[in-house]
RNA sequence: GCCGCCGUAGCUCAGUUCGGUAGAGCGGCUGGCUGUUAACCAGUCGGUCGUAGGUUCAAGUCCUACCGGCGGCGCCA
């Protein structure tokens, strides 16, 4: 029994037990207001003093902001009440009187401040309709993949060296040696497929980048599928499947978050197979005839992704990007080996990429090329080398970015908010 | 890493142009109000003006350095 069931009528003029903790309290001398949250919804209660004895009213005067309590009354159908039910307060028991002063108040605060009071500022409202969300996105693309064949098969999160480069990495010491933690589970799920077929990891990746934008925290959680006999084409229906499903999901079940933190719909609804495709070459075109200042073989910036991303009503795929701007690992295209098969998934609505994908390279005197081309130590990647020795395959996978997607569903100006501890270049308290 | 902006009460800010006794709203506290909606009304508590130097009879205000934060870019999901 929560506050939800209320909202949605079930329990009119029922008796309810309510425990919460107190949002607001206001009084009109004999009538007391209290919003009451319990983690499912928010609801006032109204307290009137001729209803309780007058020691419990007392009570009630004294709730602080915050204030953990048990309300017993009855669910009244009521417009004077916000979201249009109230609970007719019984009885009540202070569970945990807050400490005055709350800090958080219910006029408006600067990011610094409810940045540096995040465990609090995780209560509000809004902050609560997000996490909902992003609950909710991480289970549809589990539920997504689980039901469509593939296995989770989660990567390590300390790693003896780096997937791309060794200087965004965060090192750790190692029982005397070094170790760093990941920036993908990419190359470990590319070992299960062996054992799978389809598989999936789930977890927090690291990137020591001093990247200081509203889309990029230095700890972010991936979904990365990785499947065999999948080409590049497969891939690419797959992400467009998963990101449907997603969507749609959210929209039935979490419509009333969305609606609080008042997104338009509209767009939203519009997300559908098939998405546009658009190659690199062909947005580099269109960035020049734009007044871009952009040249073959440079790789899309922020205000790039922004703009393609806003020529498009559904999420769009740039495809083919130059090899030289992307990761050793990329199959290159065989109709021009100048460009690798691989796409980045635009968001619409100005947000930029939420996927990176390829087809990976499966041919072994290929990627012992390109690993050396990219100046990467040949003996750290043995292993993954062993994987095209034995019953190599063709295979692709992608990476979709929890926060960014949260970012974009919940349309939100800045990624600290998606995530309940945001990890920053200038923030690593509370 | 680069460019720009900002640090004044617990919070949000005004005061800086042109140096002259530290201000408001909210929150807290005290009291009032029998339907409040960021409730309202009256009273009250609350300050090393980011830090350190400097100029001056006098610095929140002018100068220098440093620290912290925000916004944008680069890199990326």
């Amino acid at each position: 029994m929560g506050i939800s069931e209320i909202l949605d009528g079930k329990l009119t003029e029922k008796e309810v037990e309510i425990k919460g903790w107190v949002v607001t309290r206001r009084s009109s001398g004999g009538v007391q207001f209290l919003i009451v949250r319990d983690g499912s919804g928010m609801i006032q209660a109204t307290v009137h003093k001729e209803d309780v004895a007058p020691q419990k009213f007392e009570d009630v005067d004294r709730l602080t902001q915050e204030s953990s309590i048990i309300v017993k009354g009855i669910v009244k159908e009521d417009k004077r009440a916000p979201g249009g039910y109230e609970v007719r307060v019984k009885d009540l028991k202070i569970v945990h009187l807050a400490m005055p002063e709350y800090p958080l108040s219910k006029k408006s605060h600067g990011i610094d401040f409810l940045a540096s009071l995040r465990h609090l500022w995780i209560r509000s409202p809004r902050q609560i309709a997000i996490l909902k969300v992003r609950a909710e996105i991480i289970k549809a693309c589990r539920d997504f993949l689980d039901e469509n064949g593939f296995t989770s098969t989660d990567s390590p999160i300390l790693t003896p060296s780096a997937v791309e480069g060794v200087a965004t990495l965060f090192e750790t010491p190692y029982f005397g040696d070094k170790a760093f933690l990941t920036q993908s589970g990419q190359l470990y799920v590319e070992a299960t497929i062996a054992a799978f077929g389809k598989v999936y990891c789930f977890g927090p990746t690291f990137r020591a980048e001093k990247s200081k934008t509203p889309r990029h925290l230095t700890e972010f959680w991936m979904v990365e599928p990785e499947m065999a006999f999948y080409t590049f084409e497969d891939n690419l229906k797959l992400q467009e499947e998963m990101v449907t499903f997603t969507v749609k999901r959210v929209l039935e079940k979490r419509r009333r978050e969305l609606e609080f933190l008042k997104r338009d719909l509209v767009p939203l609804r519009k997300v559908e197979p098939p998405f546009y495709r658009i190659s690199y070459t062909e947005a580099v075109d269109k960035l020049q005839k734009a007044g871009y200042n952009i040249e073959w073989g440079e790789d899309l910036g922020a205000p790039h992704e922004k703009f393609i991303s806003l020529q498009f009503e559904k999420p769009v795929f740039v495809h083919r990007y130059p090899a030289k701007a992307k990761a050793f690992y990329m199959q290159p295209d065989p109709e021009n080996s100048q460009v690798v098969l691989c796409a980045d998934l635009m968001a619409p609505e100005g947000y930029g990429e939420i996927i990176g994908g390829s087809e990976r390279i499966c041919d072994l005197k290929l990627l012992e090329k390109r690993i050396e081309e990219f100046g990467l130590p040949r003996e750290a990647y043995e292993w993954y080398l062993d994987l095209r020795k034995y019953g190599a395959v063709p295979h692709s996978g992608f990476g979709l970015g929890i926060e960014r997607t949260v970012m974009w569903i919940c349309k939100l100006k800045h990624i600290r908010e998606t995530i309940p501890f945001p990890r920053t270049i200038t923030r690593i308290y509370p």
